[in-house]
DNA sequence: CTGTATCCCTATTGATACTG
DNA sequence: CAGTATCAATAGGGATACAG
């Protein structure tokens, strides 16, 4: 054994792999456009469906619900008469936040060059 | 306007957003595992196929396509008798890969505190 | 206001068979 | 080996109406 080709078999093949561990709670559609809006402070529920424009009623809370049982926000009822109900970040997810902003920095950087790879893929695919 | 719930609005709004952009090329199911796996070195289809475990022939092929459309992964076809495909990291995916290991890292740390979480959420869910 | 419950439609995915 | 084509099953998600 040493064809170069190093062994690859275990990275991905389990599924205790902490990739698909972070997968699982962020990579829903809106899972992190919830927790980027939830950053900035308490939210209510009406602030993030305004805020996060596509998604829908159901679907809210349905990831809401999801990322607070992964402990990544927190959900205070405050019992008045129209109720008032607010989300925040734990800890864990101000650091998951935190994380995340490298995926943006990255993002940033390279927005263009996937851009350009597009078009040159779909130009080399598209004509003979 | 200072009831302290800062203006959250322009956060994610937008489709311009950098944390959709990501989303859209690393968010699916199998992208990351397939990112991770052919780090390693060229890696060639059957060889994924095999690491990724879980992972149907058509999956597979259609996430290369994508990822090789990002600029992500570059195909190399050996005009071999039987063929030899080989994948590979560009360096522009190499640098998101580093950027993942924040994410692992992440993961890594805090896997026992959702687990933890889920259980008691579980616990004050399904009771009472 | 903050959800929950339904219905329904579409996109994603798996299984399978076939080809260069 | 490395795919592509096709079909069927399913889950994700939208719209809507209703409830605490």
């Amino acid at each position: 054994m040493s064809h170069r080709h190093t062994d690859v078999t275990d990275q991905v093949s389990n599924e205790a792999c902490p990739l698909t561990e972070v997968l699982d709670h962020v990579a829903g559609k809106w899972s992190i456009g919830i927790l980027v809006a939830a950053a900035q402070g308490p939210v209510r529920f009406t602030e993030l469906e305004r805020t996060i424009t596509g998604i829908s009623r159901r679907m809210l809370t349905l990831n809401l619900r999801k990322l607070e049982r992964d402990g990544l926000l927190v959900r205070t009822v405050h019992p008045t008469v129209p109720p008032r109900v607010e989300y925040r970040l734990t800890p864990m997810a101000q650091e998951l936040r935190a994380t995340l902003s490298g995926l943006v920095g990255w993002a940033e950087r390279h927005r263009a060059d996937i851009t350009t790879a597009r078009a040159t893929y779909d130009a080399a695919t598209t004509s003979t």
